[in-house]
RNA sequence: GCCUUGGUGGCGGAAUUGGUAGACGCGCUGGAUUCAAAAUCCAGUUCCUUCGGGAGUGCGGGUUCGAUUCCCGCCCAAGGUACCA
């Protein structure tokens, strides 16, 4: 057989072999043919289910996932699976470990590119998204993952989102209860308000609502409505929305950077809407003592943390000179009251017009006009100008009634605590900025920094100028300050959160239906029975001439001629619960049945990017809470251990072309001209060169494209950037694959570092593994032929062989699959050099390589004669007796310098090793005329003279 | 600014509780093989060196017989977050 699998000229895809005819070369037994093989495991694994896992089982249960993939239509570049394959081996060795081990996969398919996409070509995005997800499948499969394919799905299919949907129903109809820190049936509110109208309702809410249980017995059905949309989890309310136009949708703040939509970089303002949204918020202490019990990254956790942004300090009430109202303003730092020289207000503060003097109205008016002016984005870009107006109102110091100026200020966020702020400038940087440029007092009242030079911020030092506080620790004085409060009624101790609630509403259509309709205005769901409420046909994927989402196109988008809400929802609906539906997949009575989801739990191990930090992670623990307050599972975080994988970034390679030419000038030339760099896909390079011609034909526009050349050559220059199709450094694992083979692909990715760890992509290490996979091949061939022995290994081949072992079992727990791959590099190493070939020794190897390199695993196993699917058998262990040295080369060291190695018995006593050593000629030559002041041996590690 | 994670040869990266820094791989250099090349195999490869040695894990200190590892103070990079009171 002709086959052309060696050759290192760079071929394009699988099936490319003819181009390179020139350098074929005859195979026979001793060459691995990776396409052959590769094919041919993967089929039988198709065949026999392999990787099928069951819902019981008498074994322990492991259930590893990789973060759902959006299938895009670029399909997968070499960074998607670097997760995947770790998540992979280690399911694999769990496997062999004797786990009954989960791993699937599906899409995350709703989403912008899709639709976007749809709106260009008025293709429904079904179409594109079925394309892509079958492109993905291919490529998934070509690498060889064992996951069990009986439970895929996508979140656009009706018979999965019909139990998003469901989720949502259940959302609605429950509100948060305080008291008991959980969330229950709406039901048992309405018990509540009927019997006690608000008094005594601790709850998770959207404003604080006070009503006798007459006043709410007396409501209307449609005034109820709206009191419980205050309460449920699942609300709909007026609120402040991210309002991003050129996506035509609003945004979650979790899908805004810098103002700008995180999908497309468009502009985002902020606009009241009414809008759909979850009361993630009463979850906010929870979410974060939930972190305290899952293994995450460190980094990850406080990512978490910093989003949810706890605070604890007080709320503080001021009276007003002249008018009967209090502010109420929140502060960390309570202690430091009597250091409180003015108040500022936020300028959208409700009591600003009331409480401003008719001296003071004109500029108030414009202040807040230039405030009102200024996008969310010019005030985040600006932090550095200082602005601000007095009231010409104060207010009364609370302790010792002095009174306080009263000013507004945009520094002061109206979206965050009460809009208003008692400011310390003493003891705050943003509030001592704005009283140096206003030129309001200052007062020390914390020891520890200088105040004339800078506020001092820090959370210690003594208490001064503050009457019965003086003398003590600050954050002692916090405290009592809060006692004190509350004793004379204008505090309490109180807690504020960054975290806002998550807007759920989406003014999209390729989005899961939201089931309600509305019923003389009020908010209605549908019953199980009809659910799913699938998406309907539109004529165009775009929002009606009057602003309407795309749902309203849809021609009777009504329910018993009643109007369906019109929006959608957003991307991370669909991925808040996939871990749960794909320990039940096809269950049509119930999201997941209770059995499966008490059998599979938690997800043991969950492989994925650190991107999802504030939005996916965040509320699929959201989601799992309530549905485990709700009495649907029983665990209340999804993911227990959590690993991120880095980034793949690529070398991106650069032409550059002489300004207002179309000539272009190699890296080594270009600063003697004027030059603008362009991307040159990194296809057309070997090494740094470009292969000219292949540019050419690239694009029509550099068809007639000149070239000055170094030495005879072009060079690109190159950079590291993020691997995209835009960016034309993209490498598709396809390549690699028919070039290599499956294995070599998936040791190569774990070879190339830690795996949290982000790393450019560099082919040029691919030899390497490629050899090793060869060398790790020829172990098992002699002479063109499969050539195993039955004899007894010896020592040393055995020794090499369960230091492997060890080595890289310890390595696979702690996830450190690079260090793996080195040691069974250096295992093959060792047995070519010993010529060892006994079954004896390479058996536990195929057993032990078989997670990383699963196809060549499979072949070995099956030449070695033996039955069935290597990944059933058990992961081998090692032998410590084959470990056991009985001497050491110990290095002998002087004032801490390895000097020499002298070679000793290891169960030689220590007085003996120091005669020994002290004996030898070459520590007599070191030690000279010197004096040994002191010897160090640490049996079987070092030993250390120090002389002087 | 704050939080987190990092910083080791030409490159990717190793190094157990403090105990021979640079495993393994790439690249490079020399050699074998070849008409020649590719592939393969062998040897070498941290830097400096007067060939005795000396220096060396971002920088400066410290603890220790001994520090990539522990402590203190800085610098730099990446990611997150930001008038959050």
């Amino acid at each position: 057989m002709f086959f052309g699998t060696h050759c290192s000229e760079n071929s394009k895809s699988s099936g490319a072999f003819t181009n390179f005819a020139h350098v074929q070369h005859i195979f026979n037994a001793m060459d691995y043919n990776h396409n052959e093989i590769d094919k041919k495991w993967q089929q039988i694994w198709a065949e026999k289910g392999t990787y099928h896992a069951p819902n019981s089982s008498e074994q322990p249960k492991f259930y590893v996932l990789d973060m759902f993939p959006y299938p895009s239509g670029a399909g997968l570049h070499v960074g998607h699976p670097l997760g995947y394959i770790a998540s992979d081996i280690y399911g694999r060795y769990k496997k062999q470990k004797g786990f009954n081990v989960l791993h699937p996969m599906g899409y995350d398919a709703f989403g912008l590119p899709a639709e976007q996409y749809a709106i260009q070509t008025g293709q429904h995005p079904e179409k594109t998204t079925a394309i892509n997800t079958s492109r993905y499948r291919e490529q998934l499969d070509n690498i060889g993952f064992g996951l069990d394919w009986s439970r895929e799905f996508k979140t656009t299919d009706p018979a999965y989102y019909k139990w998003t949907q469901w989720i949502f129903i259940q959302l609605f109809d429950a509100w948060y209860d305080q008291s008991n820190d959980k969330s229950r049936h709406i039901n048992t509110l309405i018990d509540h308000l009927n019997k006690n109208g608000t008094e005594g309702l601790r709850a998770a809410e959207t404003e604080t609502l006070e009503l006798t249980a007459a006043q709410w017995n007396a409501m209307s059905e449609k005034e109820q409505s709206e009191v419980l949309l205050n309460y449920r989890l699942a609300y709909r309310s007026e609120s402040n929305v991210n309002w991003c136009p050129a996506l035509g949708t609003v945004l979650a703040n979790d899908e805004v950077k810098d103002g700008m939509s995180e999908r497309g970089g468009h502009p985002v303002v902020q606009k009241q809407m009414m809008q759909w949204s979850m009361r993630i918020t009463a979850y906010a202490d929870r979410l974060l003592e939930g972190l305290d019990r899952i293994e995450w990254s460190n980094a990850l956790k406080e990512t978490q943390r910093n989003w949810i942004g706890k605070s604890v300090g007080a709320a503080l009430f001021f009276d007003i000179k002249n008018y009967p109202g209090q502010i109420e303003v929140f502060s960390t730092r309570p202690d430091t009251l009597f250091g409180a020289t003015f108040l500022t207000l936020a300028p959208e503060h409700e009591l600003v017009d009331a409480i401003t003097t008719d001296e003071q109205r004109a500029a108030v008016a414009a202040y807040k006009e230039r405030a009102a002016s200024r996008s969310e984005r010019d005030r985040m870009a600006d932090t550095k100008t200082i602005s601000g107006c007095f009231t010409g109102a104060y207010a009364l110091h609370p302790i010792n009634g002095t009174l306080v100026p009263i000013w507004i200020g945009d520094y002061v966020l109206a979206s965050y605590g009460t809009g208003a702020v008692m400011a310390v400038p003493a003891h705050d940087s943003r509030d001592y900025a704005f009283a140096k440029y206003f030129n309001l007092p200052i007062v020390e009242v914390v020891e520890g920094g200088d105040i004339a030079l800078e506020s001092y911020d820090a959370k210690s030092g003594k208490m001064v100028n503050s009457d019965f506080l003086n003398g003590m620790d600050c954050m002692d004085a916090k405290g009592k300050m809060i006692a004190h409060l509350e004793q004379i009624g204008y505090g309490k101790g109180a807690t504020q959160f960054k975290l806002r609630d998550a807007i759920f509403g989406r003014q999209r259509y390729w989005g899961e239906p939201i089931p309600v309709y509305y019923d003389n205005g009020i908010p209605r769901t549908l019953p199980l029975e009809d659910l799913p409420l699938t998406l309907p046909a539109v004529d165009a994927y775009l929002p009606t001439e009057d602003g309407e989402p795309p749902l309203a196109r849809a021609e009777n988008w009504t329910y018993n001629g009643l109007p369906l809400e019109t929006t959608t929802m957003p991307g991370w609906a669909g991925s808040s619960w996939y871990f749960l539906r794909y320990m039940d997949a096809h269950n049509d009575a119930e999201f997941a049945g209770k059995a499966s989801t008490q059998y599979w739990n938690q997800v043991d191990l969950y492989v994925g990017g650190s991107e999802h930090a504030t939005g996916h992670l965040l509320y699929s623990r959201f989601w799992t809470k309530a549905l485990y307050d709700l009495g649907h599972i029983n665990f209340d975080e999804p993911f227990k251990k959590l690993i991120n994988q880095g980034m793949i970034q690529g070398i991106s390679a650069f032409v550059h072309r002489i300004n207002g030419t179309n000539t272009f000038v190699s890296a080594g030339l270009k600063d003697q001209y004027e030059t603008h760099p362009l991307h040159a896909d990194v296809a057309f390079l070997q090494g740094d060169e470009l292969d000219v011609e292949a540019f050419k034909n690239w694009r029509e526009e550099y068809t007639d494209a000149e070239f000055i050349l170094e030495e005879g050559k072009y060079y690109c220059s190159r950079e590291v950037e993020k691997m995209s199709k835009s960016k034309f450094n993209v490498t598709n694992p396809d390549e690699i694959v028919s070039k290599y083979g499956a294995d070599v692909l998936r040791m190569y990715e774990m070879f190339l570092g830690p795996i949290e760890q982000s790393k450019p992509w560099n082919t040029q290490g691919l030899s390497g593994v490629a050899g090793f996979q060869r060398k790790f091949w020829k172990l098992f061939h002699m002479g063109g032929a499969f050539n195993v022995s039955a004899a007894p290994a010896e020592k040393k081949a055995l020794k090499a062989v369960h230091s492997c072992i060890k080595k890289v079992s310890e390595d696979i727990e702690n996830f450190s699959f690079n260090t793996s791959v080195s040691a069974f590099m250096i295992a093959t190493n060792e047995l070519t050099d010993l010529k060892a070939n006994n079954r004896e020794l390479l058996e536990p190897l195929v057993r032990l390589i078989a997670p990383f390199a699963p196809h060549l695993a499979e072949e070995l196993w099956e030449k070695l004669g033996e039955m069935g699917s290597v990944t059933h058998t058990a992961y081998p262990k090692h032998n410590e007796s084959f470990l056991i040295e009985s001497s050491k080369n110990y290095p002998v060291s002087f004032n801490g310098k390895v000097r020499f190695q002298l070679e000793l018995p290891l169960d030689m006593a220590k007085d003996a090793i120091e005669k020994t050593v002290l004996e030898d000629p070459r520590t007599v030559e070191q030690i000279g005329e010197k004096q040994v002041r002191k010897m160090i041996v640490v049996p079987g590690r070092i030993i250390n003279i120090v002389i002087g």
